[in-house]
DNA sequence: ACTAATTCCTATAAAAATTATAGGATTTGT
DNA sequence: ACAAATCCTATAATTTTTATAGGAATTAGT
């Protein structure tokens, strides 16, 4: 399962990428109305995204976030990653939260490698689905 | 992520299938030293295979948990949702333990479909792959 | 300068899930 | 009777999730 946090998030950004316009900016109060998302909530959500440069804000009067680069090049891996951590299913097969495993010896783990072809699968429609294919 | 209690529940059932003998039990106090589980959170884990069937439990000298089915024929999506839960990474695209969302009309959700075909992907994986076929 | 509207930041809290632990009850074989 | 195993319930400790509160900082417009 993903958390509520990271669905939020992804549909915060598919809710950004119907706009058509990508310069000015949306405001995080109207896409937590549109979206039924805790406003306060989605602030941190949003801030987070603008931390790792998938978004861009303006304070004050007319401020509010846009895509920092174009939504048909952020993948569902990159903000689920930035959200929820690794994909994976285990630590010990996560490529970006790598972790290895406490009382079991990895060169001889009986479950890892079904865990390393769900992991490749998952990778493969996720790291290929972009937020802005999510809108067409 | 699974849990890790959902782990040893796989780790406890493939140090059972390397066992050839399937009639004479296996304590859970050995399956937790050798696989190095707290054993009385084994137990539960045991105990809740059990009542799904998929073990066999004796109480007693000479007790212990045997399989009440072929390890080939048990496949990790049951194991999984026994103790996890559901597959899926959104509730509304679980074939077992479907929620609907709450501030979110399905028939025009813009992230369903992708995460359908995750939990395709996942669970023909997943569903292939047998107990048994761990040990080998 | 003032005001209104926005993001930004920190702290906190409430709830839920996860990961156990404790203590004994029950059953079984010898 | 005894030893050894599962079974059961309650509880606790920890972590994660899901927020909420209160204001600070910034910006545009007047």
């Amino acid at each position: 399962m993903i958390s509520k946090k990271c669905k939020y998030a992804l549909k915060a950004l598919t809710f950004m990428a119907k706009n058509k316009d990508r310069s000015t900016p949306i405001f995080s109060s109207e896409i937590a109305s549109k979206e039924g998302i805790p406003k306060k909530f989605l602030e941190a959500i949003l801030r987070e995204l603008r931390n790792v440069q998938i978004l861009q804000s303006r304070r004050g009067k007319n401020g509010g976030y846009r895509f920092n680069k174009p939504p048909d090049e952020i993948y569902l891996t990159e903000i689920m990653r930035v959200i929820d951590g690794p994909i994976a299913l285990l630590p010990c097969v996560s490529l970006n939260y790598y972790a290895p495993c406490e009382s079991c010896e990895e060169s001889v783990c009986s479950i890892k490698e079904v865990f390393e072809t769900v992991r490749n699968e998952t990778l493969s429609i996720l790291g290929n689905t972009s937020i802005q294919s999510l809108v067409n």
